[in-house]
DNA sequence: ACATGGCCGGCCCGT
DNA sequence: CCGGCCATGT
């Protein structure tokens, strides 16, 4: 144990060897985070701690497969084995199979993703016959989220008069009805969706004082990694695991909180002190990942946040080069400019593909990127996007494996019981929903005994329902004996999936043909997989929540030499010698509906901040001046953050255009009230910034000046006219007159040509070298005096 | 019951 | 641009 603790800076041996009591490690991007949480709990168990009181909590089940896999090789397998490792959602799914009957839910309870909640909801909207326009099921979805996400359950929801008003307000007096209704359709179907994971667990552990005083016990000693990311739900269940022994260890950076549009909760963080007594502090601050200039450019970014806790990252390594700068004029260019970058520096510098990664906001852009890779032959691969676990066809065959465990699954059985086409029709499946909704059954046990129903079927129609029962009944006695591989393997051909994918030969039934025997291959190694694995069954049931638990991120082929494309939220976490963030373009990055609030904007940036911290030795910041959107050609301006970026640490290969007018950056409409006092509903305060184009030559694109800042308060005039008609202004210690040699972040250098109006309205006009003669705002503009 | 075509609206991020 | 939804015809 020694050698490894011999390998740990002062910093980051102090937390690894502070077992006893809370703290927090408050840990910069690069600084070694992961290692001082292996090593400390090697350290623990090289003292004697069982490896069964441990509980880890991580933010990916790769992080937790990998750093158990570390503390493997340090302490040995066997030990290791008992320790409790992986994200919130997969732990206490487990738990909560053990503890299912306390809830009145079966062990077996399904696990619904996005897709089933959204499909119930639509469907829900649909029997409750409101407008799909105004209930939109995107929107319903995340509210509902957003309740079970602050423990708001249905009853609360309706003891709640401001989020009945809140709701009614917003045109939708039903919300509460269709929540109900959610909650007691997920109920019956035996399922839970991922944020009922967090929430039943809560109910469980605050229901029944035995539960918890039973996982207290066995969890003396707790690690939450990536605690800034932390919701209300997650926070509550760290709290009442770890009250007893108060063994509880934070780690995490408040400058990487990126989830909150999942409910994240940033105060998780910044509040820890306050919810446990005599909390140890530590900070991470040297960063070992990246080059001064990367650290140092990230630094730049972040300081422009209000909501932080202070730190300094630092770094040790070398200056490396500048973070280049490139505009292009299309995003076709853009993903050109990238693959000819990764080409040329593989060339001159014998890199591997493996070596860069591509960062973008939205997945919608890995696709002009992707042409341009492609056409170059270098190999690349997405992360997350459509996941191969969300495709069609693989769907289909996990919803029949779902039901062999599950008949009441509404949602598999949904999407299975006429598919392949076996005339069960749209208007059947409808009557037996009603019916099992009026009978309080689920609509398996409603097909199973549909002669003592009243609903009104031909017998035609009641000889398909009765065949479709006794297939999957016939499943599930084949999974008594059969493993997952030979069960799925006997599905896919007597269900007719397979006749189905093939009937045409089509290209895309091929593609779909391929995916159904990928799939079956990844069964074929989980029931290998599972066989050296003590506490694993190889059970039907676990491999279904394997996947529904799995992440992209998870299916790591590791031999593979390939570009890495993916999002920002995605890269969290990792690291890689040459990083592109792309499309750095205002209203996609930041995101324009990620505008309306400072807290949005903030978290903008610290997503911004997360992307160039992955780089090691080069960053790259690419934008276009047009884009396809929607199918359209659409005009872009380069992203705010550029300029945010303290200047001598970019090589600005073309020069940055000018940004039209954003009240939003440019005038602080926000005033000084700290998040708290604002109405928790940020849909309330929204606001669209009015876009006009105000120093720009020719006409203006918009109407002209709808927009006036209130009252802008604290504005920080980077330079100030002094006295009226004066030539001279003062900017910082140096005088600008005309005739002087400026430089400009986004322009470059240029000669200052005419200096017009006073006060803070002051004007300059300045000749740029590339960007022609342009009108500047002084109180806005970065101006530097050269020389 | 089911196939087909036009049209509408959405593209943020993900356990 | 693309997928989902609805109307329409068989």
């Amino acid at each position: 144990m020694e050698k490894y603790l011999s390998q740990l800076n002062d910093a980051q041996l102090e937390p690894t060897i502070q077992i006893n009591g809370p703290m927090i490690v408050i840990a910069g991007a690069g600084s070694g985070k992961t290692r001082v949480l292996t090593y400390r709990i090697a350290y623990m168990m090289s003292k004697g701690i069982d490896p069964f009181n441990i509980l880890s909590l991580t933010f990916t089940n790769k992080a937790a497969r990998e750093m158990k896999e570390r503390i493997s090789q340090i302490v040995g397998a066997s030990e290791a084995k008992n320790l409790w490792m992986g994200t919130f959602h997969s732990v206490f799914a487990k738990i909560l199979r053990i503890e299912a009957d306390k809830l009145g839910y079966p062990s077996n309870f399904t696990i619904y993703d996005t897709q089933d909640s959204d499909r119930l909801i639509r469907d829900i909207i649909k029997e409750m016959n409101l407008d799909k326009d105004i209930y939109k099921y995107k929107q319903i979805r995340s509210r509902i989220s957003s309740y079970k996400n602050s423990l708001i359950t249905v009853r609360a929801y309706f003891q709640n008069q401001e989020l009945i008003e809140a709701d009614t307000m917003a045109r939708r007096p039903r919300m509460g009805d269709i929540y109900k209704e959610y909650v007691e359709r997920c109920f019956k179907a035996g399922a839970m969706d991922f944020d009922d994971l967090l929430l039943k667990t809560n109910e469980l552990l605050t229901r029944f004082p035995d539960v918890l005083a039973k996982y207290q016990n066995r969890f003396k000693y707790i690690l939450v990694d990536e605690y800034q990311d932390t919701n209300h739900s997650q926070y509550l269940i760290v709290r009442a695991l770890s009250d007893k022994f108060q063994n509880i260890c934070v780690v995490g950076d408040d400058a990487q909180s990126i989830y909150a549009f999942r409910g994240a909760n940033i105060n998780n963080i910044l509040n820890f002190q306050k919810d446990y007594d005599d909390v140890k502090v530590f900070r991470l601050e040297q960063n070992y990942r990246s080059t001064k200039n990367i650290v140092n450019a990230a630094n730049s970014i972040i300081d422009k946040n209000q909501t932080k806790l202070e730190k300094v990252v630092w770094t040790a390594n070398d200056d490396g080069p500048k973070i280049k700068v490139n505009r292009s004029l299309t995003d076709a260019d853009e993903g050109r400019y990238v693959a000819s970058t990764i080409f040329d520096n593989k060339m001159n510098y014998q890199l591997n593909n493996s070596d860069f990664a591509i960062l973008y906001r939205t997945n919608a852009q890995s696709r002009s990127i992707e042409d341009a890779l492609r056409k170059r032959d270098i190999p690349y691969r997405i992360y997350g996007g459509l996941s191969f676990y969300q495709r069609k066809e693989i769907k289909d065959v996990l919803s029949y494996l779902r039901l062999i465990i599950n008949p009441a699954d509404e949602e598999a059985l949904k999407r299975v019981i006429n598919f392949p086409p076996r005339g069960i029709g749209q208007t059947t499946v409808d009557r037996l929903i009603v019916a099992a909704n009026g009978y309080k059954r689920s609509i398996f046990e409603v097909m199973k005994n549909i002669d003592k129903t009243d609903i009104k079927v031909n017998s035609g129609i009641k000889n398909k329902l009765q065949n479709f029962v006794t297939l999957i009944e016939s499943y599930q006695v084949l999974n008594q004996t059969a493993d997952v591989f030979e069960l799925a393997e006997h599905v896919t051909r007597t269900s007719g999936l397979i006749k189905e994918f093939n009937k045409d030969g089509t290209p895309e039934g091929v593609t779909r043909m391929e995916n159904i025997e990928e799939l079956l291959n990844g069964m074929k190694d989980f029931v290998e997989g599972q066989k050296e694995l003590a506490d694993a069954t190889g059970s039907l049931a676990e491999f279904l929540e394997d996947v529904a638990l799995a992440t992209d991120l998870d299916n790591e082929k590791e031999d593979a030499d390939q570009v890495a494309l993916m999002t920002i939220h995605l890269a969290k976490g990792l690291e890689f010698p040459y990083v592109f963030i792309v499309g750095l373009e205002e209203d996609l990055f930041p995101s324009a509906m990620s505008m309306n609030t400072r807290s949005e904007l903030e978290e903008e940036r610290r997503l911004f901040y997360v992307a160039l911290t992955r780089a090691e030795k080069q960053a790259y910041l690419t934008y276009a001046l047009s884009r396809y959107r929607w199918g359209k050609l659409v005009d872009s301006e380069p992203s705010r953050f550029i300029e945010e970026i303290d200047e001598q640490y970019l090589d600005i290969v073309t020069p940055i255009e000018e940004r039209r007018f954003n009240p939003m950056l440019d005038a602080d409409i926000f005033g000084d009230a700290p998040e708290q006092t604002r109405r928790p509903d940020q849909s309330q305060v929204r606001y669209k910034p009015a876009k006009q184009p105000v120093f720009k030559k020719g006409k203006a694109k918009t109407e002209p000046e709808k927009y006036q800042p209130s009252k802008p308060k604290n504005l920080k005039p980077v330079a100030q006219a002094n006295g009226s008609g004066q030539q001279t202004v003062n900017l910082s210690d140096s005088k600008l007159v005309v005739g002087n040699t400026v430089k400009h972040i986004r322009f470059g250098t240029g000669e200052v040509l005419k200096i017009e109006g006073a006060g803070a309205d002051t004007k300059a006009e300045i000749k740029f070298q590339h960007g022609g003669v342009k009108k500047l705002l002084l109180r806005f503009a970065k101006l530097e005096v050269v020389g």
